[in-house]
DNA sequence: AGAATATATTTGCTTTGGCGTATACAAGGA
DNA sequence: TCCTTGTATACGCCAAAGCAAATATATTCT
């Protein structure tokens, strides 16, 4: 059997990117680790939203949480199944490409960098990169 | 605006590819416009069945049907969105490489070139490689 | 300990989707 | 025209999933 045909239900992985929040989710988290707090400032939509489309992503094995203190941080983590993993990169990258995916990028980017940040997020840990995370799951 | 980036729900794409009887009905119509009663004798679930499956994967734009006679021939139609593309063409060679799919694969060999054709195929139509239909949709 | 903050889960409701069964439609043959 | 065959759709049922609102949990601060 090659590594590729392990018991992997490929129609659950379809399922997870079946949904435009989720797939705005997993665009934010894209090469970084985001806390909770950002996505419900960038997406604009309820926290507990937002938490149920993380958990759901979190059963499908597409992303992992940490915590720190009080906050969550999400990130990605490739499936094991090789082909799984490329159908999840390519869905990431085909989905980046959208304008409205664009423009929560650059609202990320700035609740960031801003000057003063948006008084709903102070305090809020900043997204790292996950190359500068230990690799727990990589 | 690029492209890539015109109104297309790429959800609704994913949602299409979530059901494992459709993942089926895509790999057996890979590079070929396939009988109904093909999928009804390959897939060994019922005809109702396999035809709400193919009506969904019509309305999401992924498939298309010719009428021959009684016959209804389907072959996929790939999605003029170059991104939606990509992600159909990666989703299917991904799920060619399951046991599973290659016998789907293996019985319609069979069932085509078998010395005495199955019972329930008495008559059917043979698939046809799509490069070999007038482009009426490439 | 008690209050405040960040996040998760539950509840109740509505929609969607999958299934089996029954039925409708379309085309060809007698 | 009737009968058969191939396929599509309607119906009734049930499980899953989406949402908003309310509530629970975990952690920190005072």
């Amino acid at each position: 059997m090659t590594p590729a045909a392990k018991a992997f239900d490929l129609a659950l992985l379809f399922a997870a990117l079946s949904d435009r929040t989720r797939l705005r989710l997993l665009n934010l988290m894209d090469g970084r680790e985001v806390c909770v707090c950002y996505f419900v400032e960038i997406l604009g939509q309820s926290q507990p939203k937002i938490s149920r489309h993380l958990a759901y992503l979190r059963r499908a094995g597409v992303v992992a949480a940490r915590r720190e203190g009080k906050w969550m941080h999400y990130r990605i983590v490739p499936p094991t199944h090789a082909g799984a993993a490329r159908i999840l990169r390519e869905a990431i990258e085909v989905v980046r490409e959208e304008k409205a995916m664009k423009a929560d990028l650059a609202r990320l980017g700035k609740a960031c960098g801003a000057p003063q940040r948006s008084s709903a997020l102070e305090g809020a840990p900043l997204p790292v990169l996950v190359e500068a995370l230990g690799c727990t799951a990589c």
